[in-house]
DNA sequence: TGTACATCAGTGAACGCGCGTTCACTGATGTAC
DNA sequence: TGTACATCAGTGAACGCGCGTTCACTGATGTAC
């Protein structure tokens, strides 16, 4: 059983790769077509069925891929943070790391979140919540370690991403000064939110405590 | 000169909202075919030439429509925050009236900004670019008013604006009491944001005056 | 180890389809005198 | 106002193309005994 399953998981691995190759700048998900790509990947179209059932399915595995990336992302993040200096530069410097060498998989994320596919939206939307709620959780955890609490961490973890995904988009485009002065940018916009939350949980808990003034 | 110009400015814009009808969730501009949008105009195919080179032609000038229907709203809600309330409130209630009159133009800009034609993206990365500078004069002007300046009034309009796109575009699929959840994420957000550049300016003014503890 | 049969990844021919674009045309509108 | 000519928005036939999908097939790999 090994040799014939070997083979075919070695072919299923060109397609996607096939698919990677094929997604660029100019070339979205919906316009690859299933021939290119099975020309691309050195087989006939027909044999393309026995891997996939249509193109689809083999996008949301390519967003699966995407979503693992991500994740590798978030823990050598961490592990950075856990070494010592800025969380924000830290994490902000990881991603644009992260998005030099993974440009393919992130713009198949950012495209298809806005894309055609219900599937591929909710898909892509549950990746990015994972993320955004496993950042709240280290975010609440800081807080808490610095003896400065922040607001709704949630909130602040889904604006913190946004506008890292957002304003990440446009790095894919640039040139490496342009790049380092939109993670600069990021920066500065990911402080204002971090200072901001600390601000309104001060308001908040003098609010709960009005008898001591 | 005059019934034949009408009958062709007729013309074109029956090609115009025949596309905006084919838009949709599920139909991006790429996916519109001339051939398509002609027959639903009620024109024969070779007609589209007589007003358009390409497609992309037809996708640009409702880029440029979309960019008119955002200055009208910049300007709706400038106008209801002269009138009392706060600014927050009433600017993102304005941005989802907005959004539920004008889903098309919007998911156009939306899509087509990290979409595939490097035109486009141009396009509408200066629609939004010009957006964010008129906010950027109206939050540093707010500042200067109340007496509570803020830090980097551009980077704070960018990090706005990032934010009410970015979560408005889930507005699109949503539920009314889905939209009115992502309305009230939307002002947590946006609060953060000006209560952290608040904060900045704030440490900002101490650090430039040290001479006075 | 050897044999007979089953499985199944990969194939090549063929299909019908909608596409963008060309071309020479028509006939209403516009212009010159 | 009338006439002769020019302009040009809209047309229908025709083209070649790449597409997704079907089908019956081949032959190497796997399995039962």
């Amino acid at each position: 059983m090994a040799v014939r399953a070997e083979q075919k998981q070695k072919t299923r691995r060109s397609l996607m790769d096939a698919a990677l190759r094929q997604l660029s700048a100019d070339r979205g998900f919906s316009n690859l077509s299933l021939r290119e790509v099975a020309r691309e990947a050195g087989i006939a179209p027909t044999s393309f069925y026995r891997h996939f059932t249509e193109m689809d399915e083999l996008g949301l595995a390519l967003v699966d891929e995407a979503g693992v990336t991500l994740r590798q992302l978030m823990r050598q993040a961490r592990k950075r943070i856990e070494k010592g200096g800025s969380a924000v530069t830290t994490s902000v410097d990881t991603f644009m790391e992260y998005l030099a060498s993974n440009a393919t998989h992130f713009r198949l994320l950012l495209r298809e979140r806005t894309g055609l596919s219900h599937q591929f939206r909710t898909a892509i939307k549950a990746e990015i919540n994972h993320f955004v709620i496993e950042l709240a959780e280290d975010l609440r955890r800081i807080g808490d370690d610095k003896q400065r609490p922040l607001d709704e961490p949630e909130l602040l973890a889904e604006a913190m991403v946004t506008i890292v995904f957002t304003l990440g988009a446009e790095a894919l485009d640039a040139s490496p000064k342009e790049r380092s002065a939109l993670a600069d940018r990021i920066k500065k916009e990911l402080r204002m939110l971090i200072y901001g939350a600390e601000a309104m949980s001060r308001i908040q808990r003098e609010r709960n405590k009005p008898s001591s003034p």
